[in-house]
DNA sequence: GACTTATATAACTCGTGGCTAATATAGAAG
DNA sequence: CTTCTATATTAGCCACGAGTTATATAAGTC
């Protein structure tokens, strides 16, 4: 999955809020719909969106599904954003030369 | 600026297609224009976003303007997406005290 | 099988966002 | 002040996405 998929999928208060809930454990749907001041098709939709991204899974268990999260995709945009993350250590380092060369002159 | 707020702007191609191109050096519009295969007021538009983001910043020159990068919401990113980081390296963690363990016993 | 609970999908509405073409602004040059 | 160049803004169109209600599916209970 894209990066840019990735994203727009993380780029929406609701999924940011399940994603939140799922960083603790894993939760049945119903479980998650009670913390989420959203309708069950709302939640069921956004789990969909989450589940097609990959940053979600789900198994049953009787007649409840539960989710949990998936790490991938996140390690994917950590290694994006790593190629800006240069940047600004970079800044950093010349900084600290910066004053390096100021204390040995 | 809100890190949904910076996932929604950087989901979408063309944006990113922008930074790449202000991560190697400052451009004007029209450069970035030549390297992107969209109309000038397209890119314009998407430069509006990206600054009202606080994802680049503009200063003139004569009648261009230069556009640079700006990195802070990109840490700020790093900084809410290091709260998942947290979750595989502690899966990796778990990995070595597995082994560890496997090693000495 | 009838009924209930848990979850998913469908149908619909409504706002947002991206694209383009046309126009406006603003500085440079003559 | 007219003209040219660089950039921004506006207006209109179309697609997408998020939310809701209603309905479907599927497992559990009696």
């Amino acid at each position: 999955m894209s990066t840019a998929t990735t994203l727009h999928v993380l780029a929406d208060p609701s999924r940011q809020a399940i994603l939140d809930l799922l960083r603790e454990r894993e939760r049945p749907v119903g479980e998650l719909v009670a913390n989420l001041d959203q309708s069950q098709p709302g939640v069921s939709r956004h789990l969909r969106v989450l589940r097609e991204a990959g940053l979600v899974e789900a198994t049953r268990d009787g007649q409840r599904r539960v989710y949990r999260l998936r790490l991938e995709p996140l390690e994917e945009l950590d290694a994006w954003l790593s190629t800006y993350r240069s940047l600004w250590t970079a800044r950093l380092d010349q900084l600290e030369a910066h004053l390096d060369e100021r204390r040995t002159t």
